[in-house]
DNA sequence: GGTCTTGATTAAATCGGTTAACCATCGGCC
DNA sequence: GGCCGATGGTTAACCGATTTAATCAAGACC
């Protein structure tokens, strides 16, 4: 009896039906305790069967269609119907259950929000904050939102599709990829609501929301040109993430590391990490130690690097000055404050919820949204050494 | 017309049927744009309608009931019938319909998060670490996760009561709340699975996975002892919540703030947040000025508190020790680099997931995890400067 | 007064599954 | 041989809403 599941997995659709059939048989007759009656029916009446639709349509004389029209606010609904039937709605507590709802509307309205499997992604206070905004602005707009982890595995078993042909959701945000993911190709090919936030597709037509990454490189670059900085050195993470290529192209046609050095060489990858852009802040100072300057594409890095810097010695930001990407909120709050450009990732949240209903609601032109970012100063930059008087 | 609606809004039963109504009237005729079927049918089968269960039935020579129990992998199939239907459904590329398993059977397979909402919760590494956990165990449980944001317009409209009246959710995990919260007895009064992440509730009877932060503080103080510190101060975060008390009591009970001085007064709440606890250091150190180690029950606190305590001059360790609480991912890269206590929140969200499964499947004893933590020494501690050999 | 609109309401089909109750088959056992 | 209990599968009723096509009432118009 048992072999004849275990040699049966090979047939078995595997996650498209119970994501992991071993751990999950979900036998209906073994739940021991207090079982309830046949269905979960969450106390309802006085011992009676939970309310529906049909008690509501007949204590208030009318059809069923007539209730589900006062629920959806349909206007050719009477005033007077319409407050019978709201009035038997009150007093009954009824509750519209949302699967049967769902499952005979167009809509599911609940909306999911794929995450790379960057450690751990939530944590990342980058992500939160996106993460913020969208559910705010979903709830709003009475849309639950879902989250997913994307892993390698979830890719494999085709989970992405799966959301929509299963109809977990009507749409999705994709939070931290790049053109690289074939899923998203996928996705959109299936013409399914997508919308990529934070994050643009030169061989991909796909809505977006952005913050405004080359200007904000810009508005780096000058200001550390300005304190006298010659040689700046980069730490960015995988340029296969469209914001970061943005950074380096800046960061690259402004030659800002200084007269003969070759560009790429001033440049390395930080991973996205505090790790990483303490590795990277080492190699850039092995290969250039007059360096006087180091921007980071992301705050984690930029800490990484600050942290880096003050071990071997160097004061921030008299010796070396540090500017970060994306003002996430603690860099306010280390010693010296972080000089950074802030992002309204929140906002870029809000907006993407926005932006993704639009598109459910079937909306068909191509979105682009780019919101502006600004610097902030703060401590950890200040004149290059060589431009001061006591140089 | 349109006031039919406006004075209508006093007996709508608001958030009940449509979140916003005003904001979502979602009428189902004034989509533009290129609206599709009758249906979001997602392209299926070459123009025909999307494959359902009957056609795998039809095509498997069975009975739908059969392949559903196929799907539901009960052992009442024979190995042959189970291979027949399941290369029917590959074949086909069939994919059940969750809203429509959800409807009819008795679990939605949906979790339920309760986040509170400080400023941008989601975006707190404190929250995100354990929701991963949440997430990355649910997933590998056939679970899929919801996130939902406390504010005070949530309980007012009943929210939290919808979440199960309305069959969205099959549990919540409750995060970051205390007792003082009304809405955790709703929930636990009306017997819907719940529960408590990383709090504990005295006067409740409810399911809870926590961190031992009795013996985390324990460690603090031992080790701060050790190294001869005998004015100690604690920022510590709202003392509703039952972690913060817990490191209270322990703080009191070792007089750990000198001889003669009164306990609250070494005390000060640090809101839990970088700009609270950098407040609470500067009251600690105006109070006692001699204060040589101070301990916040959270690193964002901590890292508040040295940032002030470094603007004051004062250097870290040298003259004031600092402990924090959590060891969120970013501690090891502020300089110096925190010592803190390791609290295993990820671990917790794991576990979390795993009872909350386990009660909604039935299980009703009542459930208690302690997870362990430990201290990690890095270098914003060290020696008391009167215990020093040079003072 | 009769017919034509127009607009509100309803009956019934549908969405896509699950499951309780029932039934056929077959080997085992007295 | 006849009865019994498994075993494996089927039938048909549901889950709880939405939506379409049909109906009915009431004004509008000639």
């Amino acid at each position: 009896m048992l072999n004849c599941f275990t040699n049966m997995s090979t047939l078995s659709p595997q996650s498209l039906l119970q994501p992991d059939p071993v751990d999950e048989p979900f036998d209906p007759s073994s739940s021991s305790g207090s079982t309830p009656g046949r269905r979960a029916s969450g106390r309802r009446d006085g011992g009676g069967k939970r309310v529906g639709i049909r008690e509501i349509a007949q204590r208030a004389e009318v059809s069923t269609a007539t209730v589900s029209m006062v629920l959806n606010q349909n206007p050719k609904i009477t005033d007077a119907t319409r407050r019978r039937v709201l009035r038997v709605i009150n007093e009954l507590d009824y509750r519209p259950n949302r699967q049967a709802q769902a499952l005979s509307s167009k809509y599911t309205r609940m909306l999911g929000v794929l995450l790379p499997t960057l450690r751990h992604a939530v944590a990342d206070p980058y992500f939160g904050e996106v993460l913020s905004g969208i559910i705010d602005r979903a709830a709003k707009r009475g849309h639950k939102v879902m989250l997913e982890n994307v892993k390698p595995d979830f890719i494999k078993t085709r989970q992405h599709i799966e959301l929509f042909e299963r109809r977990y959701v009507d749409g999705v945000f994709c939070i931290g990829f790049g053109g690289r993911h074939a899923f998203m190709h996928e996705l959109v090919e299936a013409e399914y609501p997508v919308i990529a936030v934070n994050s643009i597709f030169d061989d991909l037509t796909i809505d977006h929301v952005v913050c405004d990454y080359r200007g904000g490189a810009e508005q780096v670059m000058t200001c550390l040109k300005q304190l006298g900085h010659g040689r700046i050195g980069l730490i960015h993470g995988a340029p296969v993430v469209s914001t970061q290529r943005m950074i380096m192209d800046v960061f690259a046609s402004q030659t800002a590391c200084g007269q003969g050095a070759d560009i790429s060489d001033c440049m390395a990858d930080g991973l996205f990490t505090e790790r990483g852009g303490a590795d990277a802040a080492e190699a850039l100072l092995k290969r250039h130690p007059d360096l006087t300057a180091i921007f980071a594409a992301n705050d984690k890095m930029a800490l990484g690097a600050m942290h880096y810097v003050q071990h071997l010695g160097r004061r921030v930001p008299q010796d070396v000055s540090i500017v970060g990407f994306d003002d996430i909120p603690h860099t306010a709050f280390v010693t010296p404050a972080l000089t950074t450009i802030h992002t309204p990732l929140y906002e870029v949240g809000v907006a993407s919820a926005d932006r993704l209903i639009e598109r459910i609601r079937g909306k068909a032109d191509p979105i682009s949204d780019v919101l502006p970012t600004h610097l902030v100063l703060r401590e950890s930059t200040s004149i290059a050494p060589a431009a001061r008087p006591d140089a």
